[in-house]
DNA sequence: CCCGGCGTTTACGCGTTCTTGAGGCCGGGG
DNA sequence: CCCCGGCCTCAAGAACGCGTAAACGCCGGG
C-alpha cells in the first residue's frame, strides 16, 4: 500500500485529506510541525510527503533541506503564498510539486499520483549502503555489521553519513570537517584521524588494514565498497 | 548540456521559452504539432519536454502518451485550461507536470529544473575521461588501468584533473604550474618534468614512447585520447 | 557523588611524498 | 662540428601527513 505523510498545522486540511486519502486506498500518517514531521517521516518511511510551508516551527524550506539529506521521496508543496519566488525557493530546495491554497482535491491527488509513480518508477530501495563487511542505514542511521547492530557516536555517525552519501567516491577532509563539525573546523584534521581510527576498530575486520574506511594521503577519505 | 524539447504552435511562445532558455545555457528544440513532437523527441532525446496540451494536430494527451510508450523523459505541461479534469488527465496520462498560462517564466524555469533534477538522479553516471590505456573519473578522484586502481599522490592526480578537464586540449606549462602549485611555482618547469616521469610509468604501457601524457615542447603538455 | 561515554587535545614514531640538484640525452642553430 | 636550451632520469634529504595511544574535561545517569 502507498503511504503519504501529510503535514500541516491546519486540522481542518489534516483531517480533509486523511479522509480522502485513506478513502482511496492510501495509507496515510500525519505531522502538525516541521520537527516531527522529519521525525515521522524517518520512522515511516512514506512514499510521498504533502507539506504545507507554513509550519509554527521550522520554515517549510528546512524541512524540505532535512528530508533531502537522507531521501529522496517525493515531496509535494502544499502553500498559500501565489508569488513565483516562494515557489522558485522551494523547488529548488528539492521539492518536486508546488501547488497552492486553495487546492482541488482532484488536482492534489492526479499530482500525488504523478509523484508515487515517478517515485515507484526511480525504483526505490531504502537508501542503504553496503558493504562486504558493514551495512550503512542512513533513514534509520544505523550500521549494522554481522547482522548485529554496532553503535556509534553521534559524531561517527556523521562521518560514516557524508561516506555514505558518496559511496566509493572520494570525501576531501575540508568537506567531512565542514559537514560534522562545521565550517569553524575545517582546518582539524587531526580529529578526521581520531575518528577515523575508532570506525575502523568498530566497522573494518583488520583495523590495521582497512578496506572500506579508506584513507587518501593529503586529500581525504572514501567508502570503497 | 541539458537539452529541452518545446512544443507549443503559438510561435510567440516558443520564441520566449528559447530565448530564456538557451540564455540559461540549455540546448533547445522546438517543434509546432504533435507529430513532429514525436519525431523530434525520438532523433534528438530531450532531457525534458515542455508540451503545450493544444496542439493543432494531435490531442496532447496523446502526445504524452506516444512519448511515454518508450521513454520516462519528464514531460512539464502547459495550457490555458484551468479546469481540474485537464490537470488530471494529463497528469494521468504520464505528464510530470502542470503549468497553466499565463505563466510566470521564474516558475516555470523552476519547475523545469525540479524535473530535470529527477531525471538526471534516476541515471546518474560519473564524469568520466577515458583513454585507450587508462580511466580518470573526475567525481571519485579515481584513475583505473586495466581495471585495477591506480594510486595517485595529489600532486599528480592534481596534473591528470587538470589535464582531464581538458581533454585533447594543450594545456601550458604555466597553467599546470598555477593550477597544481600556486601562482609562487609558475616557474619551476621542472617540477613537471619529474611529475610527468612518474605519471607516465605509472600510466603509460610504454614510459619512454608516451601515447597519452604528450609533451608539447616550449609549450606545455596534452592528454591525448 | 561517582562513573562512563564522548569529544578534544597533545605527543611521537613512521612511511610516503615533495623538493632539489646533478647528470645525460636530443635536436636545432651557429 | 660544437654549443645550448629544453627535456628526461635518478637519487637523497627534508618536510609532511598519517596512525596510535593516552590524558583531560565535560556532561548526564545511576
Amino acid at each position: 500500500m502507498t503511504s503519504v505523510l501529510v503535514v500541516d498545522d491546519e486540522p481542518q486540511i489534516v483531517r480533509a485529506l486523511r479522509i480522502n486519502l485513506s478513502a482511496r486506498g492510501y495509507d496515510v500518517m500525519t505531522a502538525y510541525d516541521g520537527k516531527s514531521a522529519l521525525g515521522v517521516a524517518v520512522e515511516g518511511k512514506p512514499d510521498v510527503v504533502v507539506l504545507d510551508l507554513g509550519l509554527p516551527d521550522i520554515d517549510g524550506v528546512e524541512v524540505i533541506a532535512g528530508l533531502r539529506g537522507w531521501s529522496t521521496i517525493p515531496i509535494i508543496v502544499l502553500s498559500a503564498r501565489t508569488d513565483s519566488s516562494a515557489k522558485v525557493e522551494a523547488l529548488d530546495a528539492g521539492a518536486d510539486d508546488y501547488v497552492t491554497k486553495p487546492f482541488g482535491m482532484d488536482e492534489l491527488l492526479a499530482r500525488l499520483r504523478a509523484a508515487v509513480r515517478r517515485g515507484v518508477a526511480r525504483e526505490a530501495g531504502d537508501p542503504v549502503v553496503e558493504t562486504s563487511s558493514f551495512v550503512v542505514d542512513l533513514a534509520a542511521k544505523k550500521v549494522r555489521r554481522d547482522g548485529r547492530e554496532v553503535h556509534l557516536t553521534p559524531t561517527e555517525w556523521g562521518l560514516v553519513e557524508v561516506l555514505a552519501r558518496n559511496p566509493g567516491r572520494l570525501v576531501s577532509q575540508k568537506q567531512l570537517l565542514q559537514e560534522v563539525w562545521g565550517p569553524m573546523h575545517v582546518n582539524e584534521s587531526q580529529y578526521l584521524r581520531v575518528y577515523f581510527a575508532q570506525l575502523r576498530r568498530k566497522l573494518e575486520d583488520d583495523a590495521a588494514h582497512p578496506r572500506h574506511l579508506i584513507t587518501e594521503p593529503g586529500m581525504g577519505y572514501r567508502l570503497e565498497l
